[in-house]
DNA sequence: CTTGATCCTCCAGTCGCTGGAGAATGTACG
DNA sequence: CGTACATTCTCCAGCGACTGGAGGATCAAG
């Protein structure tokens, strides 16, 4: 038998069951067909699809850049172009993000760095974080 | 005259209107005195926690994270320890997210680097979301 | 036939805001 | 003094991406 309920569909593709609800409600996933008794049933295509968005999320891609990388993968004539730009966005949205979060760790280690484990009076993590002016940077 | 007004507090502490009110709804700001037509009346002590939260959550300090800190901050004469943890917890995760982020950016970058710019039915990025064995690691 | 697992829908909560509706004030100008 | 515009008030809904509970129906096994 080639047809799954949600439950066989979310340990095949390690996805949580509400979750593949939300998927099909916010459009992720195509409503599936049903049984008599109003269960989903899923077939192995809807596995690959699931496993695509959860592989996708887990890389950290949005869910709206997901649809499209997912309308892409659909239409496999087309130019890769597209779904190449999104990876790009995405790679360069890291990368951001990794700059960023350098830059609250130099922070954060030198507030670290300077305690010197007295009362609280004379406690450099409270006076950074009151005063902006002992920071590294004017702005984070 | 010393009172100011939500919009003064604002522009002084850069902080937006709604997000001071809600600041107040859950208990991070206490609720300032008001005048007769019931409009909220800060002081500089206001001002200067404000202040603090927004450097705390610009350095990326959760909320519940900067109540104990404010907590802590307003009782000088205590050690400084549970500040000190704080901000060590908080440099831990700053650096177990750069180390997930630059794991992906490995996995996004080869993913693009990789892209022939073809069509999508040969296009590495499509490819690679569709397959995880396509991957540098095995866990993400 | 009964028990327990699985499924259904609907709704509320998470976090940290953000913004709109609609009403009440405050301030400035003529 | 009136009018216009700015500011404030409360309440409520929405973001993104889920997560989980309530309460009820159905299924599979013993």
């Amino acid at each position: 038998m080639s047809t799954l309920t949600i439950g066989a569909l979310s340990t095949q593709a390690g996805v949580k069951i509400p979750t593949i609800r939300y998927y099909e409600s916010i459009g992720l996933l195509r409503p599936p067909s049903r049984t008599d008794s109003n269960r989903r049933t899923y077939d192995a295509a809807a596995v690959r699809r699931l496993r695509f968005i959860r592989h996708a999320r887990e890389l950290g891609f949005e869910v709206d850049a997901i649809r499209q990388l997912l309308t892409l993968a659909d239409d496999p004539g087309q130019p890769c172009e597209a779904a190449d730009a999104l990876a790009r966005a995405h790679l360069a949205d890291i990368e951001s993000k990794i700059r960023r979060l350098q830059a609250l760790r130099a922070e954060v280690r030198q507030m670290v760095d300077q305690c010197e484990q007295g009362e609280v009076r004379s406690c450099h993590v409270i006076e950074v974080l009151a005063d902006h002016a002992h920071c590294l940077h004017e702005h984070h």
